[in-house]
RNA sequence: GGGCGUUUAGCUCAGCUGGUUCAGAGCAUCUGCCUUACAAGCAGAGGGUCGGCGGUUCGAAUCCGUCAACGCCCACCA
């Protein structure tokens, strides 16, 4: 211990405000000392930032997370991977924590684990960043080729690539980096092309022009699922069409009054009486001037609106479908960037919402609105860009679901695959109950080009390299003379997740090698832990492919993790700047701080309401942690002692509760109950270990410990950190390191786990009596002041059941003496009264009617009690219905209140004499 | 509009096929303590009509019905 002192100019502005510290500083016991070492030369805070680099250097130099296949039993994870010019955040935070506990805890049970990482190339997101990066150089996409662009997203991708696996290194990540995979890289692409091919072989791939989801930013057709619909407060505006050779109206209710351009016909209900009057006619599209038909179809809504409904085949799928059905024209009034376009007529070239304020004014003028409220409907936006979506007409590729989704319903509906939490079962089955068909091709160049191929006279062929092409294509058309010039290859590239659905037999590279050792031993994999946000996107079309291609499944089990969110419960996203950067939590708490912080409170599918004093809960659990090991690392042998018939009570009791514990944190781990089984960890150290055996053991100071004890107490301290480590690996192994010198380029992370199975539940039951007594005594001495220095004799009246532990109860309360007395002798300072689970220990000095009261108000209780279960056992139809050990046991309820109440009676009239 | 889920202590959540491991845990709070491992700590204490109502049952936090609040997913009502 060391003092620090200052010295100080003593002007009078300096020394008053020197008072003043100094009065604060006594008032809140800020220690003007710190302690520089202690006696164990270990500092009291544990330094997160010193260990971790080291261990994590030390793992990776000894190849300790890398797997290859042996005679072990396999255990696989493969990671959800991130897109590859992304950075970590909180989501990725919490799923790969929960990844590396589960891969570290099979690594310890023996199992051969295998965490495969990898990156996404994320097509449009990736390439929406490339273009605003070459954007702000001045540089468009367009002007630059297709070759010239990839050179750019390429560039982009390894400058920023890998960021975020780094990131995940400093969490403690234990992946195999050596297997580290890339939708994008030779074996994965390999893999897609295989596939598109095979698909299209079996006639499950087609090409054609459908309605899709555009988007006018990134330019390209999106699937359903990149569309998210949000609640927009817009207007609803009553558009006024003239009906052809009468002077009246035919009003029409629309929300987007700039599709006019694109109106074909107006559609009544058949069966609307208040439209009867439309039957047959025709009206005037407002400003457009286009005569078009009224037709019918119940299809329409009468009570929407005015009933009358404006049909735009080309920008609605609803329009569509009737304009196919009525054989209207089709009239497409937007360029693909979303502004109006030549067909329109109107507005040529501005910007969609541009128009709709435009039109707005103009029909004002022109006296063809009729009314504008305020309306509330639901928009889609693109996932990735964020505008609005634009349903239009274009040629895309589609996959068949029907057979696909077919083959993935059933493993999940019985469990062959077990989702953790079950609910996503439902949502699961309802998307594949009614899925379309997944438009895969995108008008991007960042990903894997289609490899369709097409003819100078028309059509195409599908092949996996444009050799092959070539070949398919001399047959085809029987011109033998057709070179690779000749052929065009598909300009758009395919769907990022029809690369990541694969992901699970790609990484082993179980398409291009059927059969290959790798993927005969790794899959199906364990688990897979991934957000709730990603089951259609991924997880759905993961099973589909697996089951497709490997006839099984890719994971026995599916953890879906819930979405962090803030402490107002809004999800923590870069936009709304409510994110904490979670390389600046590891810094601050300690990568095991932050983990523990994370997985206190996860349970699986509950969204997280991520807290930053979790983290702090996390750090004062590795101070807790890092104590303990000061402690006994600073115990010095005494050969000459003997164990203390007290150490031996308590390492014969330790060590039930111990295997107790890793029972119960073993099930909760194959329950994937994971946040439970950290709690109990937790409780297992802190509250057993820390506050009771290690109080009850330890020697006083300035004395050494016997062998044996410290013996023990190392074997349960390994124990606990084989527990520990895979909640926070770091610590765990720098303590591990310290206390097994002799074990050099050997490591924790991979020594295994061994727990006894060796249960007294006697004696745990008698130890928490024990506890009871001893926090009772405890509770006198605060209730009276008495400090723990003075010491005091305690005489129990009555038999001491306790006596197997009166040196425990000696020492934890600092108890000169224990005497069993008939009734109370005087000068003792301490008794208790009863000897069984309701020992109550009382101080001589106190006001003995205040403890009568007490007791008596206990008696009341328990009487109320008994009296409950009189009336239950005077019950006959509970006798004679009720389950016989369930009578048993309230039979036994009674006895025991009964001995219970005799005993309390007893104390009061032993109080009574007192007095 | 359809479907699913949640509601238990101030906060975050456990509580399985109804019955003493049923009213729990952690955190927070309050009160003492600088007690030679730890003030990022120790010891003690106080918090709940299990969302409301009704039903089934000998017995309900638990099963059923209903209402309310919140959340999520899906859907083509302009």
């Amino acid at each position: 211990m060391r003092f620090y002192t200052f010295n100080f100019n003593y002007s009078s502005y300096f020394y008053s405000y020197f008072l003043l510290i100094y009065y604060f500083c006594t008032r809140i016991r800020f220690k003007i000392y710190i302690h520089i070492n202690s006696n164990m030369e270990l500092a009291s805070k544990y330094n997160p930032s010193e260990v971790e680099a080291k261990w994590y250097q030390y793992w990776l130099d000894h190849h300790l997370f890398s797997s290859k296949p042996d005679d072990r039993e396999p255990y696989t994870i493969v990671i959800p991977p991130p897109n590859v010019t992304g950075v970590l955040h909180m989501g990725h935070m919490l799923n790969n924590t929960i990844q590396d506990i589960l891969i570290r805890r099979a690594r310890m049970e023996g199992k051969n684990a295998c965490w495969v990482a990898g990156t996404d190339h994320a097509s449009i997101a990736t390439e929406a960043k490339v273009v605003n990066k070459l954007a702000a150089e001045g540089i468009k996409k367009n002007d630059l080729t297709r070759d010239e662009f990839l050179k750019h997203a390429w560039s982009w991708t390894d400058e920023h690539g890998g960021i975020i696996l780094k990131q995940l290194r400093k969490l403690g990540a234990s992946c195999d980096w050596d297997r580290t995979a890339f939708t994008m890289d030779e074996k994965r692409s390999e893999s897609v092309i295989k596939v598109f091919v095979d698909l299209y072989n079996k006639g499950l791939i087609y090409r054609g022009v459908r309605m899709v989801n555009w988007d006018p930013k990134a330019l390209t057709a999106l699937s359903d699922e990149e569309v998210v619909y949000k609640e927009e407060h817009g207007k609803l505006y009553y558009l006024k069409y003239k009906i052809v050779g009468e002077d009246g109206y035919a009003i029409v209710a629309t929300t987007r009054p700039e599709t006019i351009m694109g109106d074909t016909a107006m559609c009544i209900n058949p069966n609307d009486p208040k439209n009867h009057y439309l039957k047959g006619k025709k009206v005037i599209v407002p400003l457009v001037n286009r005569v078009i038909p009224v037709i019918e179809d119940d299809y329409v809504d009468i009570d929407f609106g005015t009933g009358c409904l404006k049909v735009t085949p080309a920008h609605d799928v609803n329009d569509y479908m009737l304009g196919e059905k009525y054989n209207l024209p089709i009239i497409d009034i937007f360029n693909d960037n979303g502004t109006i376009s030549k067909a329109a007529g109107l507005y040529v070239g501005m910007d969609r919402f541009e128009v709709r304020k435009q039109i707005e004014k103009d029909l004002q003028k022109a006296d063809l609105l009729e009314k504008v409220e305020a309306y509330t409907n639901k928009v889609g936006f693109s996932e990735r860009t964020d505008v609005v979506i634009e349903p239009k007409l274009s040629m895309q590729w589609f996959l068949k679901m029907e057979h696909l989704s077919k083959i993935a319903l059933d493993p999940v509906m019985n469990d062959e695959i077990k989702f953790y939490p079950p609910k996503y079962k439902n949502t699961y089955r309802h998307w594949l109950e009614n899925i379309k068909d997944w438009c895969i091709s995108r008008q991007l160049w960042w990903g894997h080009r289609i490899p369709a191929y097409f003819l100078p006279e028309g059509g195409f062929v599908v092949a996996t390299s444009e050799e092959e092409a070539l070949i398919r294509a001399k047959e085809k058309t029987g011109n033998q003379s057709l070179t690779l010039d000749d052929l065009r290859q598909d300009e758009d590239c395919l769907d990022t997740w029809f690369s990541s659905w694969l992901w699970p037999i790609s990484l082993f590279d179980g398409i291009n090698h059927p059969g290959n050792k790798e993927i005969n031993y790794y899959y199906p994999t364990n688990v897979l832990v991934t957000a709730p946000d990603i089951i259609f996107f991924w997880v759905a079309r993961m099973i589909m492919a697996g089951y497709e291609y490997e006839g099984k499944l890719p994971f026995k089990d599916v953890y879906f993790t819930g979405i962090v969110r803030d402490k107002q419960g809004r999800k923590m996203s870069k936009s709304l700047g409510n994110s904490p950067d979670p390389i600046d939590l590891i810094n601050q708490y300690g990568a095991d701080g932050v983990r523990m912080g994370m997985m206190l409170s996860a349970p699986a599918g509950n969204d997280i309401l991520f807290d930053e004093s979790l983290c702090e809960q996390g750090r004062n659990f590795c101070n807790k942690i890092w104590n303990a090991y000061r402690l006994v690392s600073g115990w010095d042998i005494d050969k000459n002692a003997e164990i203390p018939e007290a150490n031996c009570l308590a390492m014969s009791w330790f060590e039930s509760k111990q295997n107790e514990a890793a029972i119960e944190i073993a099930d909760l781990f194959s329950k994937y109950r994971i946040s439970e089984a950290l709690m109990a960890v937790y409780r297992l150290f802190w509250d057993d270990f820390s506050a009771w055996y290690l109080e009850i053991i330890k020697p006083a100071y300035g004395s050494g410990i016997d062998n044996d004890t410290r013996k023990s107490t190392f074997h349960f301290f390994d124990v606990l950190l084989h527990l520990l480590h895979p909640f926070m690996p770091f610590i765990t192994e720098e303590i591990w390191q310290q206390m097994n010198p002799d074990k050099a380029d050997q490591s924790l992370m991979v020594s295994q786990l061994s727990v006894g199975t060796t249960i007294d539940n006697e004696l745990l039951s008698k130890f928490e009596v024990m506890k009871e007594v001893i926090s009772n005594i405890r509770s006198v001495r605060k209730q009276k002041n008495i400090a723990l220095k003075e010491s005091l004799e305690l005489q129990i009246i009555g038999q001491n059941s306790l006596n197997f532990c009166n040196d425990i109860i000696i020492k934890m309360c600092n108890i000169s003496s224990i005497t069993e007395v008939s009734e109370k002798l005087p000068g003792a300072s301490l008794f208790m009264v009863g000897t069984t689970e309701y020992a109550v220990p009382v101080e001589s000095k106190i006001d003995k009617v205040v403890e009568i009261e007490r007791i008596e108000v206990e008696l009341k209780h328990k009487e109320g009690f008994l009296r409950g279960i009189q009336k239950k056992l005077g019950n006959e139809r509970f006798v004679n219905n009720a389950p016989k050990d369930v009578l048993a046991l309230e039979y036994k309820k009674l006895a025991d209140t009964e001995s219970i109440i005799n005993s309390l009676k007893d104390s009061i009239s032993s109080l009574k004499k007192e007095k």
